[in-house]
Parts: C-alpha cells; sequence; structure tokens
DNA sequence: CATCGTCTGTCAGAATCCCGACAAAGTCGA
DNA sequence: TCGACTTTGTCGGGATTCTGACAGACGATG
C-alpha cells in the first residue's frame, strides 16, 4: 500500500467545513456523522486518478483539498471537461445508487484530498436507515437541475452568454454553496474546454463581457463584478 | 371541472402495460400498487400544458397514451425541446425530490393521457415506507446518466453523430426500455429543435448518414438501421 | 535577475452553420 | 379528385467558429 492509498479517517474538525456544500449541511446530523465515520481521506497527487469512466463504483466522495477534473478522456485525446469540482462538494451518487460503472473520469488537477465512502459501508447502512435515501435523492436531483441549465445554455444561448453562465456556475460551486465567490481561478483553455468551444472563442467572448462590465479579467483568474451590469 | 380535468382511477390493467418502463418494472410490486392506487389519469388534449416551468409541483408522471413535448418555451418564443416522452415513461420526480420549481414545460404534443401521483399522497407513503427513496432515486439517476451523454455529444461530436446518436436515445425510449424501435416518428425540423441546430444542417446530417447505411429516411418518420452499419 | 513554461491576445484562411427563400413531395380532409 | 397543409430537399449570402500560428505578458524557479 503506497502513501497515496493510506485510509487516514475523518477529523472531527472536518464537519464544520463540509457544512459549507448545501447538500450535506441539509443532510440529518445522523447521517452527517456515519458519512464522517464510515469515511476515509486519500491524497492524490497532481494528474493522479481517482477512478476512471467505466470503473467499478468504490463508493460516495467530497472534494477536501485541492480541486478534481471530471471529464471523459476521448479516444483521440479529447478531453471533454464537465466540470471543476472543489472543496466540500460530493460526486460518484450515480454510481453509488445504480451499482453501475463510473459515467466519467476524476483526476486530480492539483494536489488534493478526497473524502471516500465506500460503496458497501454506505449501502448497508442504508438499509438500516432507509429515509437518508431521499437525501441520497436529493444529491442526484441538484445535479439534474445543473445538467438541465447547462443542457438548455449549449442549446440555444450566444457564445458570450453561456461564458458568463458557467462562470457564475463555476463560481457558486455548481449550486453547492450559497455564496458565490467573486474571483474563479480557470484558464480560458480550460473555460474552453468545458464549452466545448474553442479558446480563441472563449478569448473573444471574454473581452466582450469585459467591455461590458460584467468582469474582469485576471492572469489565470476571472473576477466577476455585479450581476446587475452584466445581465444586460 | 372540465372534461379534461376529470381524475379518472387507474386501472389495475394497465400494470402490465406499465413494465415495459425498465424503471417501474425494477420497483418493487408493493410501490408498483401504491402508484397504481395514488394515482389517477388525465387527458390532455393536442397543446394542452400539463405544467409549466416555474410552476409548483403537483406530482410524479406517466405517459400512458400519446406524447408529451418537455422543453422550455423562451420568451421570444424559441421552444427549445428537450425530450419527446412517450409511454410508458416515468418524469416530474425533480420537483418531487427538491419540492422546487418543475423545470421545464411539459405540453401535449397529441392527444393523450397521463398518469398523476399526487406529490402529497406520494410523500406521506414515502414517510412510511422510506425504503423506496431509493427507487425514486433510481428515476433521477437514470435521467442523470442519460443527461450526461447528451451533454457529452454535444460539446464535442460532429453534428452527424450527434443526430445518430440522438435517434438511437429516442429510438429506446431515453433508456427507458430496453429494446429499441426500428421505427422513430419525428419530424426534421423537431430534431432540429431537440440539437438545437437549424432544420437544413440536420437535413444534410440525415441524408449524409443515409448514405452511410445508419438509417433510411421516411415522410415524417426515420428508419434506423442495423447499428453496425453506422457505428462507423 | 535571468530563464522557462504557461497563459493571454490577436490575426487570417478554411470550414461550418444560420437564415430566408422556394420548389417538390407526401398526407389528409372536403 | 382537388386543394390545403405539412414535410422534405436544396440553394446562396452572411455570420460565426475552427485551425494554426505567433508575439507578448505573467509567474515560478533557480
Amino acid at each position: 500500500m503506497t502513501p497515496s492509498d493510506a485510509q487516514l479517517p475523518v477529523p472531527a474538525a472536518l464537519l464544520a467545513a463540509l457544512q459549507t456544500d448545501d447538500w450535506f449541511a441539509g443532510c440529518p446530523a445522523a447521517f452527517q456523522q456515519a458519512l464522517r465515520e464510515m469515511g476515509h481521506l486519500r491524497r492524490l497527487a497532481p494528474g493522479e486518478p481517482l477512478f476512471a469512466r467505466g470503473g467499478q463504483a468504490d463508493g460516495l466522495c467530497c472534494v477536501t483539498a485541492g480541486a478534481l477534473r471530471v471529464g471523459a478522456h476521448d479516444i483521440e485525446g479529447q478531453a471533454a471537461v464537465l466540470a471543476y469540482l472543489e472543496p466540500y462538494q460530493w460526486f460518484g451518487e450515480i454510481s453509488m445508487i445504480d451499482g453501475l460503472p463510473r459515467t466519467h473520469d476524476a483526476v486530480a488537477e492539483v494536489a488534493s484530498q478526497v473524502l471516500v465512502v465506500p460503496r458497501e459501508g454506505l449501502l448497508s447502512w442504508l438499509e438500516r436507515e432507509p429515509g437518508h435515501w431521499r437525501d441520497i435523492a436529493r444529491l442526484a436531483c441538484r445535479k439534474l437541475r445543473v445538467s438541465f441549465v447547462v443542457l438548455e445554455e449549449l442549446a440555444q444561448l450566444p457564445l458570450e452568454e453561456r461564458v458568463l453562465r458557467r462562470l457564475r456556475l463555476q463560481a457558486m460551486g455548481y449550486g453547492s454553496r450559497d455564496t458565490a465567490r467573486r474571483r474563479v481561478r480557470v484558464a480560458q483553455e480550460t473555460l474552453a474546454h468545458m464549452l466545448g468551444v474553442s479558446r480563441q472563442s472563449v478569448n473573444r467572448a471574454l473581452k466582450q463581457l469585459e467591455a461590458r462590465g460584467a468582469l474582469r479579467l485576471h492572469y489565470g483568474e476571472i473576477e466577476l463584478l455585479d450581476p446587475i451590469r452584466g445581465a444586460g
């Protein structure tokens, strides 16, 4: 067992930080406690995969440090990025629910730490406390709503709006946090991959948004300004 | 109360047909029975809305006859079609789970019939049988998987592939049926709305797919051929 | 402070797609 | 059978995006 596979217990102090996430905060204390006790922490080096598409479900996860890139590595190396997950977002509930293979790859973008709640343990716990399946459903439900928003934008909004909305979505942790951050650390090329367009197009859209007063561009970072000005 | 609002009980004979849907078939008999007993049938005239985006959740639904167009009516009349629901697909679980407003409009495409299970009744039933929240989660989970597939295609696949995959997705009821139909009744313009591109582009893609041997075009209908030939 | 790798900004040609328009073909009802 | 309506097939101009390329700006590292 290599150091990166070491299974560290989850310190109780982490519970406070985990409340940042709306889903976790909405779970009953008993369930929160169970997730902490059954889970363990796993460190990931930059570029190290947590799981790969098609792999077997190992459990429910939560980013506790760093950032994970979730997407799909196409055969031709076309990296379609679905989302960037940051503390303290939960994921992996899909395979948790239906037991089918992973839908995406999850790779550490930087040195990261992930809380992993093993599937088997959680399943048997849920068998004793089946009411908490409702919380699992809530988690999937939230993703579904985000997914619908992204789908709709992708389908018919002009690129400029899509860029702006995606940034705001990222700023509020894809619906997981109630307070949106002002600054989003993301390279324009990364943004391009998420939106499925070229970096040049993203750059042009960002320039127009900056001229519109919706945001301010920095090196490797984008500052979102007053939504009123950018809302048109 | 108008005739279209009449609340007809759900005949027991419908249970057999409902088994067509993978999700329903996977639910325990007790849950199936409860859904039938708590639900009622509602008739919809062509163009009649079942619910609108932003409206309050009235319950879990299932198409039992006809077809529903699910999408979002933009302010400018831009009708973005998310999917066409046909018997016996279930929907409306999102608002069921989180109690938030509807994400989409649902309008009858033709004269249709919908099984509606009122939210309040189902919620209190689930309070007595909380283990079946897992089934609700399964329903949301399946949609999430479909949504991921659509998202990925939308992001980076060439239009020709997107058209083909969308047709196959429709042919197998968005994952709700195990056997895919050969023929899909859908106008090219409708397909264009679902993919967010123009009718002309869809027509060109379809022509190329036909030349490739992946499908055959008919009037108001598309026949899917052997997947092997079209898989490239 | 010098260097290197990353990120941003911009250009031009090629490819793609959108829009409006119109004709041909199919379907349905009078 | 005829006519109205829907759907399909196709064309061309205008707009948008992609690809590839390159220079400058920034930050980390030694």
